[in-house]
DNA sequence: CTGAAAGCGCTTACAG
DNA sequence: CTGAAAGCGCTTACAG
């Protein structure tokens, strides 16, 4: 039953030669330190026949790496919510996958974290993942006020973060330039006419970084084609006291009337559009309208809603190999890679030929 | 920088003791074997100014126990599209939350791994974590044709399956029982007076076990109350050359019309219940609906639909407590545990006070 | 080309 | 109560 594994010294004595031996040709060390091919033989046929499988922990201890890379984000929320998190877990499929293709291709191995919640019990000590078993680690982060990713940093594990960096410590990144993302979008709009631009922000209880890029950037492409900003086009949804409705009302009733319509949450955009429609407005032809950031459910709307999209097949590819290289030790300083946005061209708005193909 | 890890041998010589001493208080084997008040102290001190961690791959190497177990399923589709496998990431959460809940309360430490599919390159060997990092592991398997587990299980790790057991090798498992739970909620539909109760099946290609028993669960209620099947009501949805509207159309037109209706795939429920309200019927005061499987926007329907709810919470909680007892051997044969479902009470079907109470 | 040996950082009987 | 020592299963200079 429970017959014991067998080991490098199983297949030496099989083979007939020294557990350094068998290491040197399975580890494929033959090239620096030559062996026989009849040796090497031997070898691989006792490996084969004994199915030997090399343990990985004394490997790990014995080589100082492991060969694992981590991925750490949270997949649960503190109550224990199975929505409280969806708008994460959309896309996590494509950001494993990007990550994954290239670790694959390395012989890599991905191990997942949960990063849990600890508003629960703040007074608990933080669940620590053990470094050990990991080369390096790609920590997805909404919350840039989690303290532990700080502590796994100066631990001296190669990290890469994935979005902003919000700690004084450089830390190499991945993420999208928000700034001139947003430029680059409104410049478009204004590229093909639009002139009263609305912008419904997602402002929760405070504003994040990226938040406040965006605005510069929808400010920017304003500057750029010297337009004067109409600051009550931009609308904070959601603040404490304003329900959403009126915040949409408010922007709709602005005179000149708008002619597009930035939504910047995913989440309310299929009330947004429902508000407009009672509002007798008409979408695409009174009104265009594009979401900062794509949702399944967009292409089922009545009019399918047009989107920015975040790659993130490409961010965890990026992520990936970025990490890579710092577990190799080839990048010394802090490098972030910036990922560009992506243009779902759907019925609410026709943009394409208005976008600058990325260089 | 790269500065060198502090080891058992560093706290020793801080405490002034050996690394004997030192793991023994650091791991509370003090009661066993009796230490000293004041140089547990001093250990306890030493370890605290150097923050010693300890090196877990050495401790899992000489120990034989990781104090990590782990937990498998597909998080990304074949064609990495991002909503392939949204069903499941919908629920992922609460399953993580219940295992983690277990697993943090007896020290022990979570990595998931994404199983990957080789659906695109068949021919390529099957990736395969590691099991020397982990103790046990849970598995969720949504494929039974997937093979690599029956490896897992064979190599003699201590392994938890989340669904149905589809090997012939015996195995711990945690499902729900689909045969009796739907038995119990046809019969509470029969006691509140239905007679005539439509079946959506979830059919797809090959009909998988859990169907098959939850129709067997259906008939078996319908015998229970001496009531004769009407084979016509239950119906195959998307079969391949039917599309979902026929098959409720066909439903709907069966005389004498069906006054309740079980839809079998969450995925379509919202659709369904479109179709019925064109064809003019009144849900609930027509037509009472539950759907197997519970969605998080069944509560914004117009009405919101009952569901029944697979309670991953607790499967999760199950799981881990069985997986547990099964490193420490303290389980020998293979037990599987019975989660029951849980109703959903919405505006669609009011059913609460006719079903059993869960002993 | 191959082997003997030290070492990775721990745990755990076994002595004392 | 504490220490010396063997051992977990590998890797990797260093000899030969």
């Amino acid at each position: 039953m429970a017959r014991r594994r067998t080991t490098l010294k199983d297949v030496a004595r099989e083979a007939g030669v020294t557990i350094s031996t068998v290491s040197r040709v399975l580890n494929n060390k033959t090239l620096t330190v030559p062996v026989t091919d009849s040796t090497k033989e031997r070898v691989f046929e006792a490996a084969r026949t004994l199915h030997y499988m090399p343990n990985r922990l004394a490997r790990g201890l014995a080589a100082a790496t492991t060969q694992v890379a981590g991925m750490s984000f949270p997949m649960t929320s503190p109550l224990n919510r199975a929505d409280h998190r969806d708008v994460t877990f959309l896309n996590l499929g494509m950001l494993i996958s990007g990550v994954q293709n290239v670790f694959q291709a390395s012989g890599y191995e991905l191990h997942i974290f949960n990063r849990l919640e600890h508003d629960l019990n703040p007074d608990a000590p933080p669940r620590r993942m053990s470094l050990d078993f990991i080369d390096g680690l790609i920590y997805v982060e909404p919350n840039p006020k989690y303290p532990y990713f700080e502590e796994v940093v100066k631990a001296g594990l190669p990290c890469v973060l994935l979005g902003e960096n919000p700690m004084e410590h450089p830390v190499h990144s991945v993420c999208a330039d928000d700034f001139e993302e947003m430029r680059q979008l409104v410049s478009a709009l204004i590229r093909k006419g639009h002139r009263r631009i609305g912008y419904l922000l997602a402002l929760l209880n405070e504003p994040p970084m990226d938040v406040l890029k965006r605005m510069e950037g929808y400010c920017a492409a304003h500057r750029d084609a010297e337009i004067d900003v109409d600051y009550e086009l931009i609308r904070r949804e959601h603040v404490a006291d304003v329900p959403l409705r009126d915040s949409v009302t408010a922007l709709l009733s602005r005179e000149p009337s708008i002619t597009a319509l930035l939504i910047g949450r995913t989440e309310v955009a299929v009330d947004v559009l429902g508000m407009v429609q009672e509002a007798g407005i008409r979408v695409p032809e009174d009104l265009e309208i594009v979401v900062v950031g794509d949702d399944r459910f967009f292409s089922a709307t009545q009019p399918s809603l047009s989107a920015m999209r975040f790659d993130y097949l490409r961010i965890g590819a990026e992520a990936a190999h970025l990490l890579l290289n710092a577990v190799r030790g080839e990048v010394d300083e802090a490098t972030s890679i910036s990922v560009p946005w992506g243009f779902m061209e759907r019925e609410s708005c026709r943009l394409k030929e208005f976008l600058r193909t990325p260089s």
